[in-house]
DNA sequence: TTTTTTATTAATCATTTGTTTAATTCATAT
DNA sequence: ATATGAATTAAACAAATGATTAATAAAAAA
């Protein structure tokens, strides 16, 4: 590989990424990333002058990757409604289930610092994406019940998220193991895109 | 009050039940609760021996006061079904309305120490409960469509928890005040039994 | 009142934590 | 081969943090 990132700097940030989306920002010690990472501590701060600069970095990549992927699915102006629906779905669900700590991670450190996502070029991006313009014209055609669009995208975006958020409950109560809840993921895939067309049409 | 507790106790186990909602356990520290209680920092270990019981007496009692309400609802020998969509729906929001804080906090304290929440003894109740019962009947009868119960219990906390989590997103892309957003979080109280009972309606 | 227990305070301790420094090694270009 | 800059290391620093102590004040019991 020949770009300017040198083999320690990843090796910083692949482990502070693990670490923080395990354990928060705050749970998250230099001396544990520094461990992690296999490097000498003051590499962290070589690199990348402070904890809170490293953290930023990663948070915004993040975030921007996600949404990158979001936002594809959204726009594509090939495929019908209901057809995103069944992409996004499967795509969000197999992306949760790749890393399955980010959708947490990624709520509770916006909660603390909401601006990180203003400067998310993408941020705005759904609410006037394809996928929303064509619920729309639905309602316009009488098959889709009107409602406002961010309730249709919200609830999407519930049916979908919120179940990994619960899932040490759900493995819990339901007595599952992480391969059990996965699959029950996995049925959700095909689910979902029903349930919200039931929900959506006359 | 003739309680056993005394005034000091109780102030500071506000001022750190706030603080570990809005910032999380490892961002808050006993100065912090001792400030905002404004109490002498000694009292903390006097009255909680560390903040590690501190917290874990709070999250207790938070989460027991939470499920007592949920179990409430779901319950109810005396409603139907949709009628327990409608209150239930009703209910949470009201709650999260008054709490915004608690699912994120609940949720992500959870995933660190799974185990609290076992101790719940109302945990399971849920599954068990009759607004379950009365979903596996209604299929039975055929009018609902058959999905695996916790498919449907999740969906319905799904739609109603999740928006709070990501009020800063909405709020954000919307361009809501927190009193917009309460707004829009109201009108859901209607919305949503008639969304679920679209979904499972045959 | 006197004694005893409980509550409160300021000061201090021992670790932990983020960051920096100064010395050393390594790689690259002249 | 040597000089120059980048990368790495061990050690240390200052501030923050959870917890404790010893002295004092307040309350309750005798």
């Amino acid at each position: 590989m020949d770009n300017n990132y040198s083999n320690t700097e990843i090796k910083i940030k692949d482990a502070a990424k693990s670490l923080f989306l395990k354990k928060g920002y705050s749970a998250t010690t230099t001396r544990d990333i520094a461990r992690e990472s296999d490097i000498n501590l003051a590499m962290l701060n070589y690199y990348f002058r402070s904890k809170r600069r490293l953290f930023e970095i990663i948070m915004f990549e993040t975030l921007y990757e996600f949404l990158s992927k979001m936002v594809e699915v959204y726009n594509d102006e090939k495929t019908s409604l209901e057809q995103k629906l069944k992409l996004c779905s499967e795509k969000y669900i197999d992306m949760i289930i790749a890393e399955p700590l980010l959708p947490t991670f990624v709520l509770n450190e916006l909660k603390n610092n909401p601006t990180s996502f203003l400067k998310m070029p993408t941020t705005k991006m759904i609410m006037k994406s394809n996928f929303v313009a064509q619920y729309q014209e639905g309602v316009k055609k009488g098959i889709y019940r009107k409602v406002d669009p961010i309730h249709f995208v919200t609830n999407v975006l519930s049916v979908i998220v919120f179940p990994f958020m619960c899932s040490p409950i759900i493995m819990k109560i339901e007595n599952l193991s992480k391969k059990d809840f996965n699959i029950m993921m996995t049925e959700r895939k095909k689910l979902i895109p029903a349930w919200i067309i039931q929900m959506i049409k006359k």
